[in-house]
DNA sequence: GTCTATATCGGGATAGAC
DNA sequence: GTCTATCCCGATATAGAC
């Protein structure tokens, strides 16, 4: 193994430390005079690995996404049709982000202002957004349910929506372990594939227009 | 008219001087000692009358409340059918909030908290949060649309979170005068009053049992 | 009860020495 | 790259004027 370089290992401690801290102390209490010291660096160093603590938290979930790749990929290939591999993709997810349940809400609550860069809807993280995208538009590749021209283009990005729903739900959950957001993954996935075989029927065709539409403002800058 | 005690006329001097600074400086910008300073009172005096910065934004959510009555009153009143209530009774809070949707934004991230006093669904905003929700139940009564009775009970807190949906959109919404919202709102607007005409078919049936056990699982404990 | 003045603390962030 | 010293701000506390 190649050895890392003196600044990669420092920041990777200094990355550690607070992961650790948020999980003993959480997040508010975790000061970053805290997190040096248990890195063992300077209040100072730590702020030259990262601008702020926030940037911290976006380290983290740069490196929670990479990590997670393997995880949804199996979640996805071996979950049979659509209501199943939304779940799961979500579910594996939600697992692996548990033990950091606050420091998610971090970026959850960045997400009320569309500047900050640890919003979820901000350029910054464009990329790690657009990843989840792609793997929201092979679900329903791969789900089994026809899906009307007009809409397919655009579900994906409305797949990605909903998963952010789900995640500001379980953050704010506080049942145990989180019970009520299984439910609520369960039912509202049952939901929205019904919905989505319903898209196809002449019935709705009168709303398919708005809802096209309501899906480009939300998109659509 | 009655003279306003001394303490009621600083208590209420603070709150505007707030209001003034967050418009001027931005929320997170007006710092305790500013609000004070352009009130004309000490420091101390303010954290006298409010605990701390958030007890501000708190007043001023109730007292908006409170002066939002009657132009929902007359919004719900005068629109005819459902589509055009639900629309103007959520316009009416937007236009009233416009010049301080920055204190807004501030109570959307406390959302983000469940425990934190200021979010939308603390005990501690009970009171608006019913008050709004009694409102989304008269605009059903008179909207003309016949609701299934096992929805019916369901449905004002579903519209209000639809609101708070709609809100969250309009605070992260940069674009002028924030028209996405003002498209966002009637697009989605007739969307739900579309599903909730669908609701009553006999071929929605499948979905009606997950649904109402969706809405059960968001608002149950 | 209604304030002023001031001191103090904790924590995020920064500047500049080394 | 790293540390020390420092600043700013929210918050708390206190002593005392009126």
């Amino acid at each position: 193994m190649q050895p890392t370089s003196k600044a990669e290992e420092t920041s990777r401690k200094i990355l550690d430390a607070a992961l650790d801290l948020f999980r003993e102390a959480g997040f508010e209490n975790a000061t970053m005079r805290d997190i040096a010291a248990k890195a063992g660096v300077a209040t100072g160093a730590a702020y030259y690995y990262y601008a702020s603590k926030d940037a911290i938290v976006m380290a983290f979930y740069e490196r929670a996404w990479e990590e997670l790749q393997p995880a949804v990929e199996t979640a996805v290939s071996q979950a049979r049709g659509l209501e199943a591999k939304l779940t799961a993709a979500i579910r594996v997810k939600l697992e692996y982000f548990a033990p950091n349940r606050e420091v998610l809400r971090a970026l959850v609550r960045a997400g009320a202002d569309p500047k900050h860069p640890l919003s979820p809807f901000s350029p910054d993280t464009t990329a790690i957004r657009q990843g989840d995208i792609a793997w929201f538009a092979r679900i329903l590749e791969d789900g089994g349910i026809r899906i009307p021209a007009d809409l397919a283009a655009h579900l994906p990005g409305a797949l990605w929506f909903f998963q952010m729903g789900v995640i500001f739900f379980w953050i704010t959950d506080e049942s145990t372990r989180q019970a009520r957001t299984t439910r609520l993954l369960h039912l509202s996935a049952k939901i929205v594939t019904s919905l989505l075989r319903l898209a196809g029927l002449p019935l709705t065709r009168s709303m398919r227009k708005p809802i096209v539409e309501l899906i480009g403002v939300v998109k659509g800058a």
